[in-house]
DNA sequence: ATTATTTACTAAAACGATGTAGCCAATTTA
DNA sequence: TAAATTGGCTACATCGTTTTAGTAAATAAT
């Protein structure tokens, strides 16, 4: 039945608690027939090592937390899958949050992980974030965060990011080569190091080839759909535009609903370039011209970074910062058919 | 600095543990002054109760596991989407395994959770199961199970489902009333009862409307994307075929990869319609007629069943099935222009 | 004045696994 | 032959929290 624990296994075989334990454990202490025994009977009545009361010995959790801002996205559905296969590798378990890009949401998960639950944290920030103490608290508890895309430049610790600055950077030199001369952004959050860099690059692009940089086709999106499907419209409505930078995949989705609605043709009057990760990116009408981040590459980084510090004691993580390339896959969404 | 725990504050405010212990959880027996002091301290400090510890004595981890077959599937997203706010609400944890299809790793997935890890199972089976001992293992150690879409009829339990029948009777109906004849059907596999269930209800569409069942119009798919691929180009080049009835998601965007290699125009030559909760559905060329799960909906209606029945010591779980309805969205690929 | 009750606290025993210290016999060494 | 070592086991303390069973003093009831 259920609750099989050492006591029972004992008392079932005739020997000591200890005895049983050391003996799963392949002591040497205990003689070779006394190991078969006890390993059988706990085969046979199905003996399960509690992972708590062993966490009560070791203070370990064998356990990590990803947290995320948002679930509907495909970037970070490929860092869960990348995330999740490492800590099954390494016989961890993964929790999960979403934080719903709410800062609130976001400390209120950080602080019920500061008690051991978790041996380490990965994260990417929610787009409200605008201070630190909550992940300078858990740098103060020595529980490891490892952050990914979205990092917090203050703590210091690994960071994984893409070369967000160049690939954004070629992402507007390329609507720039396809004849687009009034280029705007569509920016995901100004307190984001992604955003920042992003925006230098396609500024740094429109520097070079001598396009001024226009505040009024900067546009500031955030999490609500509606909103963001309104100042894209206004955008393309008020403010001449013939090519279209998105930060990321769902503002490029709003604007596909925006030229949709208003018989806009991309690529024809409006080109487009998104970072995302949507798979179905080939399949899009007209299909999307995408810089891919490498998300499951990612996630995958992330966790065996984190893996490499978890047996220590006290953990000293060095202020590294992985840059892992995304690529551009010019798809017909920037390209012009005539 | 970390670990701090009632030893430590009752040593800091010169009480006992116990003291401490009940101050915290506003016990009567302790005195309003000795409270506040506690409280006070606490903050300070900045102690968290270890959860582990709390594990210790009540036998509840606070945490569920949500076990699902892959992760680049809009459902499967959506469902993680609804049982972590669920979970969120509860303060409960939620651990995410995934299966890749895999009964091996299912089961050994199972295997890990029988030792009082989680508290309760939300699980979908992977494709390639074929029998449950490792469930029936669950139910024998009092570790409650939920199923949700690809449930398993065996175990006695809560499964939440979506009108899988009658949903593919409307799919297959939509098809003929739209003009097809020749209407295939993508499997994701026998031993799954979706599929069966999806399967007659296509079955039973064609009879209505005298159409008769044709085996070699049937495509088992599997896990491999090329493998699919092979099949459905196979299907479309041998078979006569004027509709499509794609029984998951990334088998129909297998489809669209085919008809554009092919110069097979969608939904003029051929028709297609599938079980699909794609966000992007509307921008696809062309936009993507589905059957939408209610996946956000099941995951929330799963966690909270769950956390029906959680506090109860020995869980005893009514065998009740679930239905949520899908939707019908017609979009262009199911509907001629002519 | 004596007993009963209440108030405010503490000591100690769990929960399950594990490691240290210790025990007793058998064997080896001095 | 006495002393030291080894093999194979057990008792017990520990991890941090919670709860049961106290205890001692103050108050209320008889």
């Amino acid at each position: 039945m259920s609750k099989v624990n050492l006591k029972i296994l004992a008392k079932e075989l005739g020997v000591s608690i200890s005895t049983v334990s050391k003996a799963l454990r392949d002591s040497h202490e205990i003689g070779q027939e006394t190991k078969q025994k006890v390993l059988a009977k706990a085969k046979e009545i199905g003996y399960k090592p509690n992972p708590y009361a062993s966490y009560m010995r070791h203070q370990k959790s064998k356990t990590i937390a990803l947290i995320i801002p948002e679930m509907t996205n495909s970037f970070f559905l490929n860092v869960i899958d990348g995330a999740e296969s490492v800590a099954t590798e390494n016989d961890y378990h993964l929790l999960i949050y979403i934080t719903h890009e709410d800062v609130q949401k976001e400390k209120r998960i950080i602080n019920h992980l500061q008690n051991g639950r978790v041996d380490g944290i990965i994260m990417s920030l929610s787009s409200t974030v605008n201070e630190y103490t909550h992940l300078h608290e858990c740098i103060e508890n020595n529980i490891p965060i490892i952050f990914f895309d979205r990092i917090c430049h203050e703590i210091e610790t690994i960071k994984i990011t893409t070369d967000d600055f160049t690939s954004a950077f070629i992402a507007t030199e390329h609507l720039i080569k396809n004849g687009c001369k009034k280029i705007a952004y569509l920016s995901i959050a100004e307190n984001l190091s992604i955003d920042n860099k992003r925006m230098q690059g396609y500024s740094e692009a429109l520097s070079k080839h001598d396009i001024e940089f226009d505040k009024s086709k900067i546009v500031r999106c955030n999490n609500d759909d509606k909103f963001n499907y309104k100042k894209i419209k206004q955008l393309i409505k008020n403010v001449e535009v013939d090519g279209i930078f998105s930060s990321i995949e769902k503002f490029a989705l709003s604007t596909y609903s925006v030229c949709k609605d208003l018989g806009i043709n991309i690529p024809d009057d409006i080109k487009i370039i998104s970072f995302s990760n949507i798979a179905t990116a080939d399949f899009l009408s007209p299909a999307l011209t995408t810089i891919t981040q490498p998300a499951h590459e990612m996630g995958v980084k992330a966790a065996s970074e984190l893996f490499k510090y978890l047996d220590k004691k006290r953990y000293n993580i060095p202020n590294e910062n992985f840059i892992i390339k995304s690529t551009l896959t010019v798809r017909d969404s920037s390209v012009s058919k005539k």
